[in-house]
DNA sequence: TCCTCATATGTCAATATTGACATATGCCCG
DNA sequence: CGGGCATATGTCAATATTGACATATGAGGA
């Protein structure tokens, strides 16, 4: 018997949770998974499609068509009680320890191997990245902020808000780290 | 011209990074790719043998055959010149924005679905998670900062300890979070 | 002595992800 | 009126990653 919270896989579960909160048609949920501010999975529309297809197969999701204009007729989704309750399922479920796989952090593990005036520039230019991201997140909490619905748990205005908020506070952390790490080179080169 | 920071891929620079550090057999590459503690990629050794065939064949590594047990010899790989300068000019090298792709945020993101009382205990479970990481850094940053070796920024164990470092800041922040993630619920229910 | 585990290197099928190619319409701007 | 862009849905090849299968030896404990 399979696990009942391997509905899907990853991206299906992503595709659920955007679905829960509304209907949409392919195109809309891959400009949504396009960018990850305030949302923590990316996905191409080369990916989605197939995916939606998939869901619909297997009665998670279901859709209408809708005539209209393109060579194509527009498809929009709605997920099904059976997709709710594996959505909802899949959350509570077990915690599989997810693997670390971070770019940023591989390059900094091997940044011995420059000078360390490149080295500064480098943390210089992750601290510019992260400044920009984490004001697009303030932004969008700010959008937010003003619907009563962000204080209800069973709000999806709640869940946005609570991610928004870590992902605030990662940034802001991985700011304050970049400063401490050109703290740590001008204290070196003070020593030589 | 191929982009001179695209000598081979994310796996390949990964891999380079623990050469640049010590000369390594396969297993132990894999050995230290499997638990990305004090490191931050995985990978399987269905992957790094053949990656390591293909850092050869570039030139990037190279490597001496040791004869000893086991059906096959053992193959010592080291860094070239060659992939030092390749392994350096990726460290410095453009940054493309990295897609973010978190699977506890994005359980998160769909919490709105499940009652409050499962939703504290998927926060309680992450907690414990993120605290058992934690400790495991604070390990290894301890058994490496009697070296003086970890002030001097073109030593591997000062990279070690920044990077430590980063993941240390990086899970209190998000234990801190988890906190105001459960007294957001609480003061939901104190609401209610 | 037998069983298990660590050492050591590989292949292979399945799944996940990216990037390019493909197509057709309506709207806006110059 | 022509060109570019957003809308809208797909396919396909290439690459990345996982998980299972395969093999052989030496060391240590039951």
């Amino acid at each position: 018997m399979p696990d009942p919270a391997a509905a899907t896989s990853n991206l299906g579960f992503a595709i659920l949770g955007l679905l829960a909160r509304r209907a949409c048609n392919g195109y809309e949920v891959a400009q949504r998974m396009r960018q990850p501010i305030g949302y923590f999975w990316t996905a191409r529309h080369s990916q989605i499609y197939p995916e939606l297809n998939r869901l619909d197969a297997s009665g998670l999701v279901e859709h209408e068509v809708i005539e209209g204009a393109g060579p194509r007729p527009t498809k929009r989704y709605r997920i099904t009680e059976t997709g709710q309750a594996a959505l909802a399922a899949w959350v509570v479920g077990d915690l599989e320890p997810q693997p670390v796989r971070d770019l940023e952090v591989l390059r900094l593990w091997s940044i011995w191997t420059v000078a360390p005036a490149a080295a500064v520039e480098l943390v210089s230019r992750l601290e510019a990245a992260h400044r920009s991201v984490l004001d697009r997140y303030l932004d969008e909490l700010a959008e937010i902020s003003g619907d009563p619905g962000v204080r209800d748990p069973s709000n999806p205005l709640f869940a946005s808000r609570i991610t928004l908020e870590g992902g605030i506070r990662s940034r802001r952390t991985a700011l304050e780290w970049c400063a401490w790490m050109r703290a740590e080179f001008a204290a070196a080169e003070q020593r030589r």
